[in-house]
DNA sequence: GCTTTGACGGGCA
DNA sequence: ATGCCCGCCAAAG
């Protein structure tokens, strides 16, 4: 877990918005970060996910948030260091209707215009009015 | 505690 | 179109 307060709050934020990805859908690490107002740093995105445990009892946890419908912007699931995470990754993905094609190494890609899940803003964030919206004199 | 790494991304050569 | 480089910053070594 995090250490900083800061860290902590990064890591609420993206968890929280990785949940909001839709079932069968993907988006990519740099959109996470754009979401939760901090666009460049996608790499903690990463960092988050890579953090997220099995253990129920945390409030996140790899059944909670839907680590597999993160994936990088070139629409491949990312390979970290070890092959069998992103194989399983792309398993879990299929799982959820999700095409993932092999690339020649064998990456993984998805695509972007079928499953892509891109919004402005995150639906949670609106319902909480926490953008601003113009309500009467200002614009 | 200081250095290197890394589930990224965009820009430039 | 491919690939290298740099910025970011928490974790791991």
């Amino acid at each position: 877990m995090p250490r900083t307060d800061e860290a902590e709050a990064f890591f609420h934020a993206a968890y929280t918005a990785i949940q909001e990805i839709p079932y069968g859908k993907v988006t990519s690490y740099g959109h996470i970060a754009k979401l939760i107002g901090t666009p460049q740093r996608p790499r903690q995105v990463g960092v988050c996910l890579k953090h997220l445990s099995s253990d129920t009892t945390h409030n996140f946890h790899n059944g909670n948030v839907p680590w597999q419908r993160v994936i990088n912007s070139k629409g491949m699931i990312s390979p970290r260091g070890h092959p069998s995470g992103a194989a399983n990754q792309a398993r879990v993905l299929r799982g959820e209707g999700v095409t993932v094609n092999s690339g020649s190494l064998g990456e993984l890609l998805v695509d972007f215009s079928e499953y892509g899940w891109f919004p402005r803003q995150l639906p949670s964030e609106e319902a909480a009015g926490l953008t601003p919206h113009i309500d009467s004199d200002e614009e």
